[in-house]
DNA sequence: TTGACAATTGACCGGTTAGTCAATTATTAT
DNA sequence: ATAATAATTGACTAACCGGTCAATTGTCAA
């Protein structure tokens, strides 16, 4: 439907600068030229607006950086890395305006969890990388890298999309890729070690309970066709209502479910749900 | 008055966790034990609550940072710095969540326009460390320290205030002290530039109005003795309503303003207004 | 042209907000 | 004890919020 896309751009720009709260229904729709009855027939709420608008973004921009980053030899892969990854902020400015407003901010959990799922996803996009370039010699200060090159691309938000500066892109990612490799090169002391990353995990899920859990996967499942994930799906469902199965089988029925593009949140859910690491 | 401390105090753990907009009066007189008529002989608004909050928490900050760096020698300084700075920030850990939210999401320009300043006050002495320490050859290179230091300061504000990592403060302050270090000494693509800066300055006060300034002058006018200060204050005021006096006496008289801690926002906001650097 | 059906509207609902102010209570001076 | 004054209360207002639904308008086949 068309109006699902309208509504979601001008809503975007609304929540650009002025955040999820901030922004009413009524605003949304006399942007739109539409009226609030109109809105509620596109989404069942302003909460599930945020939520597909999260889902529709980050996916676009996670598979971008994913794409260039599996298809660049190691030689540039960190340059390319940088520069494509300010492309797409810039191209996306307002949704990732939001995204750093709300990360911060928002105090509905669900979009929280969502958040931190996507930004999960970059991270092991991000160190992935990290390996390939410089191999196992950096592996005790791989989350070092990890966080600086995110702070570098924080760096990047600030001074662009925030205060508008002057800064060409490229001399950016080409400053940041040596302030990179220096540190690769050269730091000795490690300071966040895999000890603090485990400690720090997930401090969110604990607030999925099984009725939000169980709402989703139906709803998933209504939209799904016969397949071996739809079945999975519906074993999992029984599962979470009346447990049976053995934890060797629950982790198998999430790994056919994760297939599927559509289910991948789901079965994040459900891996945090049963504490899988 | 006690009343006022108490509420503050009260209201800063609701703002730490729920942000500005989300948080009622209600909730915060309900937690001072307290009636809604109670907080509004306090505070006129919960605006004015907010703003003298970020002014009480901010200034206190500032101070002790300032401190440090002014009374330690350069060898130790940076490490002394980071560690400093991580110790205020974990003293004031509400604040710092406050402020590191409302930084990105407020919609009120004057608590925007207010935290700038600060910030600004902030990089004034963290650029008058990065010179001291490394002197003139990281000339070109300031501005790009600069931001590293506030990006791993962010790294700590991130890991430590939001997702409570266990992290040893001394050993965090001498990784960074290394980063830093690395980054200063073999740097040599600039990437902020002095221009760059200066594109970037001051972006919001075209927002202050000479109405919002007259009111806020004649505040602190009320609450000053007599003084040279308060005659230059007063001279300025009548100078807003007609102008009349050069520019070299504008600015003299902005300049004995400044002398009052009291009045340094206001010599701020005066100074942004006539456009002196 | 008619009638069945789908799309759209906006007045309306219950709830929450910041802020006010007449009424009440507490304190102090005499 | 009494009167004067200061401090405190909470019901109240007007505005706004997300969400609903009876009523209206638009569409199209017969």
């Amino acid at each position: 439907m068309m109006k699902k896309q309208l509504i979601m751009d001008k809503a975007l720009e609304l929540f650009a600068d002025q955040g999820f709260e901030s922004t009413s229904v009524q605003q949304i729709t006399e942007k739109c030229g539409i009226s609030k009855g109109a809105f509620y027939l596109s989404f069942k709420s302003k909460d599930e607006l945020i939520s597909a608008m999260i889902d529709h973004f980050m996916e676009d921009i996670i598979k971008e950086i994913d794409r260039v980053v599996k298809n660049t030899n190691n030689e540039e892969l960190l340059y390319i890395f940088y520069y494509e990854t300010f492309q797409s902020f810039q191209k996306h400015s307002d949704f990732t305006k939001v995204l750093i407003k709300e990360q911060t901010h928002t105090i509905n959990k669900e979009f929280l969890l969502k958040i931190s799922y996507y930004n999960s996803l970059i991270e092991e996009t991000i160190l992935s990388m990290i390996e390939r370039i410089y191999g196992d010699k950096i592996k005790e200060i791989k989350y070092d890298l990890l966080y600086c090159i995110k702070s570098f691309i924080s760096i990047y938000s600030e001074l662009k999309l925030f205060y508008s500066a002057p800064l060409d892109l490229q001399f950016l990612a080409e400053s940041f890729v040596e302030k990179t490799n220096l540190l690769a090169k050269h730091t000795t002391i490690p300071l966040i070690s895999e000890e603090v990353i485990q400690a720090m995990k997930h401090p969110l899920n604990e607030d999925v309970t099984i009725e939000k859990l169980l709402e989703i996967i139906e709803q998933t499942i209504d939209e799904m066709k016969e397949s071996i994930e739809k079945e999975s799906l519906v074993l999992l469902k029984e599962e979470l209502i009346e447990p049976a199965l053995s934890p060797a089988i629950i982790k198998g029925l999430i790994e056919n479910v994760r297939n599927k593009p559509e289910c991948k949140w789901i079965s994040y859910l459900l891996q945090n749900y049963y504490s899988f690491s």
